[in-house]
RNA sequence: GCCGACGUAGCUCAGUGGUAGAGCAGCGGUUUCGUAAACCGCAGGUCGCGGGUUCAAAUCCCGCCGUCGGCUCCA
């Protein structure tokens, strides 16, 4: 065996992880929760006897793969807590997941938040008992039988679905068994610090044919400062809701007259025009152009598209004149229509064509959410008709146009993924190969690392996906490059190529931000609120100390709207501490207060956010420095 | 859509069967003040909507609307 240090060590046949660990020093022993060979697949149970050369790594329970273990443990100390409060509980499963675990169960009783401290206590006093985890290989056919004897249903459908051959495990702690591939700490003294967040229903192997279970959802770690520091991570998320600082910013609002539609107020405006304005700028520089396309469309074009026979369910319809129409939920047909409408040479491609239309999608009701999930939007959308030779090039130009737009917000990490042919799919394989591997060649190119998603792309062509890290660590999908093969076939578009003849375009689909409303979302999010200098919706406001000076501060104002800058004023009789504390809350960049030194000088006391006095300045050293951080967009 | 929770003043929330409350915001007044909350007063509600139970409903029951948390990271 090979650990960790590299120095090789001998073992008798069989020896377990855990003796391993032992061998090694009585704190690593004690600490050990379980083990990986060769630094990759499951982490094992540390019963897992070892039976060839390898190097070994300890998982302790103080780390991420430890606290897998502890949580997977923490679900069936819960679920064993849930029996013992109410014997007809049926077990469905019981998974560790990236922040906690969650136990699905089937019983009489509803589960409410007020349960969940009963549920706490009853998981404390089986911790607290200190029960050693015992693994036991069992007989598939015999427990399957007895599964179905309990009426345990969902057991037994789980152990018909396993694979023929494979050993099959329990997992007992005191009364409790359920069956499981592990691992699990030694004993449920080792779940030190567990915490049950929330129910929730969830249906039988997320199908919504199948039974509503009731989920649990909890999470633990091996020590309490961890999951205090989990519980206080939560905290600081939420104080950052956008749905939150939304409405107390000002920036949008909903209302039941049309659910899951934002109503973007003044302040939001700004930021959802200042976006369309860089997407602008860029559209000069990248060669687009932009059109302006119809919102409804007679339901025949939706049957070409194929978007009545696949995207029926979420489009709004309409009868006009007695003829069916329906609502955009995306703008690919219209351009289309622009690029056949006449005939198109070789040169004019590859044709950018860029649109903010609105698009409307109907979302199920249980899906909406915030800005984040919502029945109307906007993309910056585009979609580029080009000869199939210009797809790397083309992507290339696009990776350099994606790169300055993300680095404008200073997301922490940009993760690319390229997704590939699916099962099913339109498209000779030739095609789909020259396809990815130009996608895959334009990434390289670029310098770009990206992860492989084989088989996840769209049925009618390969895609590059864009996920970013938030300022708090969380991953959210933005920009798409769409490969389509599928609609230039439908809506028979050609060009001449430079030979005379006709030839297929290929249609790239893309956005860079995605939704608009999505990405003011996240935004609002990442930025908690305190949007760069260019993006506030306010970039300063004056602050008189008397009414004396509001003549100056005026025309400070005047000065400065003059010039381009968003400004407001607080002349209230306040004191100045009560109108540093507003503008603090509003998350206004610059607050300039103007007093009587300032009138004297012809200056401005600077006060930078959150709380940075910059001293005094004169107004064109300001109007410098405003222009300098609105023409860097910082 | 389904499961669960929630919906009281512009906002945040208290009020569990007996006359609808607080703080902030708003409005009026006093105060003219130098970097995170001055003081006094006034006004503000079909308790989401509709129905039911009751002498009496914000409160209990039913339906609807909306919002929020979820709805395979497969033993």
């Amino acid at each position: 065996m090979t650990l960790k240090d590299g120095v090789p060590r001998s073992f008798a046949l069989g020896t377990t992880i855990r003796e391993v660990a032992f061998s090694i020093g009585e704190g690593l022993g004690k600490a050990c929760v379980g083990g990986r060979i060769d630094g990759q697949g499951a982490i094992l149970d540390l019963r897992t006897p070892l039976r060839r050369d390898a190097r070994l790594e300890i998982v302790t329970a103080d780390s991420k793969d430890g606290w897998q273990v502890i949580r997977h443990s923490a679900a069936h100390i819960l679920a064993d807590a849930l029996l013992s409060l109410w014997p007809d509980t049926k077990l469905a499963i019981g998974p560790a997941t990236e922040e906690g675990f969650y136990y699905d169960v089937d019983l009489a009783h509803r589960i409410t938040p007020d349960d969940l401290p009963k549920i706490e206590a009853a998981m404390a006093k089986i911790v607290k008992e200190d029960r050693p985890f015992e693994r036991c290989s069992v007989d598939r056919a015999d427990e399957t039988r007895k599964a179905r004897d309990h009426g345990d249903v969902y057991k037994a459908e789980i152990l018909d679905g396993l694979p023929i051959g494979e050993e099959v495990t329990f997992y007992r702690h005191g009364q409790f068994e359920d069956l499981c591939r592990g691992p699990h700490v030694p004993s449920t003294g080792y779940v030190k610090a567990f915490k049950l967040l929330r129910t929730a229903g969830a249906y039988w192997r997320g199908d919504e044919n199948n039974a509503m279970l009731q989920r649990i959802y909890g999470t633990a770690f091996a020590r309490e400062k961890d999951l205090k520091e989990y519980l206080h991570r939560i905290e600081e998320a939420e104080k950052r809701d956008h749905r939150k600082l939304g409405k107390e910013l000002g920036l949008f609002m909903m209302h039941p007259v049309a659910p899951a539609s934002p109503f973007f107020l003044p302040k939001g405006t700004v930021i959802y025009n200042r976006l369309v304005r860089l997407m602008r700028d860029l559209y000069v520089r990248y060669g687009y152009q932009e059109v302006i396309t119809p919102q409804v469309f007679d339901s025949q074009l939706w049957h070409t598209s194929g978007h009545y026979e696949h995207y029926k369910e979420n489009m709004y319809f309409t009868i006009i004149d007695e003829r069916e129409c329906a609502v955009k939920p995306m703008n690919c047909p219209s351009h289309t229509f622009i690029f056949g409408m006449e005939r198109r040479s070789y040169r004019e491609l590859p044709l950018r064509i860029a649109d903010f239309g609105r698009l409307h999608r109907y979302e199920r009701s249980g899906a909406t959410a915030g800005l984040t999930r919502v029945r109307t939007f906007c993309q910056d959308d585009a979609h580029i008709f080009a000869a199939p030779e210009q797809i790397q090039a083309e992507v290339g130009r696009l990776l350099a146009m994606i790169n300055e737009v993300y680095g404008l917000f200073g997301f922490p990490e940009v993760r690319v993924a390229l997704s590939t042919r699916p099962a099913a799919s339109i498209g000779s394989a030739e095609v789909w190969e020259k396809a990815e591997s130009a996608l895959a060649g334009a990434l390289q190119a670029s310098g770009v690392n990206y992860t492989i998603n084989p088989g996840d792309g769209a049925f009618y062509g390969p895609k590059i996906d864009f996920r970013v890290l938030d300022a708090i660590g969380r991953e959210w999908q933005l920009g798409t490059i769409q490969l389509d093969f599928n609609l230039p076939e439908r809506f028979d578009l050609k060009y001449i190529t430079s030979e005379g003849s006709e030839a297929r375009p290929v249609m790239i689909h893309r956005a860079i931000l995605g939704s608009l409303e999505r990405f003011i979302g996240i935004i609002i999010e990442h930025y908690s609120g305190q949007f760069p200098f260019w993006l506030s919706p306010v970039q300063a406001r004056v602050l008189t100390i008397n009414d004396d000076h509001v003549p100056y501060a005026q025309s400070l104002t005047a000065r400065l709207s003059e010039a381009g800058f968003r400004v407001d004023e607080d002349f209230s009789n306040s004191k100045t501490g009560a109108k540093i504390r507003d503008a603090r809350l509003a998350r206004i960049p610059y607050v300039l207060v103007v007093g009587a030194k300032e009138i004297a000088d012809q200056t401005v006391a600077l006060r930078e956010r959150p709380d940075i006095d910059r001293g005094s300045i004169s107004i064109d050293r300001l109007l410098e420095l405003f222009r300098d951080q609105e023409n860097r967009k910082q």
